[in-house]
DNA sequence: CGATTTTGACCCGCGC
DNA sequence: GCGCGGGTCAAAATCG
């Protein structure tokens, strides 16, 4: 469900109000509707979250094959930003395609998260959506990763196309 | 028919 | 050591 690709209906930041928190850019490109400003110092905390090996996961019922070993590697710091959107729904379509993988409910939350991942081959982004029991029309938007292939959706809003410019600029790299 | 969603099960880290 | 919380994957169901 939710918007397809060539949809003629898509759901943009049409009148949303986009909070951005943790790396912020030195450039004054967020010209975006920003309204409220909120702090968080909850993205990238001090903890370690590299690339693990398998965690989650049920390869078979009742399979115990003793063959999982992984060494630890390097500690790489995973790029995790939140941001705050004020939007009625939670599809907000910023260009990409993602694939959900999950929903799990918070035990702070009435509402549950949900889990999505970009369909992409090696992109491996992912992005999780939840909604804010406070208030309902508020999502939480934590996207991981970055995205390096072109948007491949036609972006006829000026703020869309400024915000993967500014992203391009940022993490571009 | 293919891609995506949906739901349940499984796993890991931490706290107690 | 067990329980809770959170996160992921897999198979089945559904939409287009």
């Amino acid at each position: 469900m939710a918007a397809t690709n060539s949809s003629p209906q898509v759901i943009n930041y049409n009148g949303a109000t986009t909070t951005f928190h943790g790396d912020a850019t030195p450039n004054g490109l967020f010209k975006l509707k920003t309204e409220s400003f909120v702090q968080r110092s909850d993205v990238v905390k001090g903890s370690q979250n590299d690339l693990l090996p398998r965690m989650g996961g049920k390869s078979e019922v009742g399979n115990s094959s003793g063959a999982g070993k992984k060494i630890k590697e390097k500690k790489i710091r995973k790029p995790r930003h939140a941001f705050q959107t004020r939007s009625q729904v939670d599809i907000l379509d910023d260009g990409y395609r993602w694939r959900k993988y999950g929903q799990k409910a918070v035990k702070n939350n009435k509402f549950p998260r949900s889990y999505y991942r970009c369909t992409h081959q090696g992109c491996n982004v992912k992005k999780q959506v939840q909604r804010l029991t406070r208030d309902e029309s508020i999502v939480e938007t934590t996207y991981e990763g970055m995205h390096t292939h072109p948007i491949q959706k036609p972006s006829d809003n000026f703020e869309q196309i400024l915000s993967q410019m500014q992203i391009y600029s940022s993490f571009g790299m």
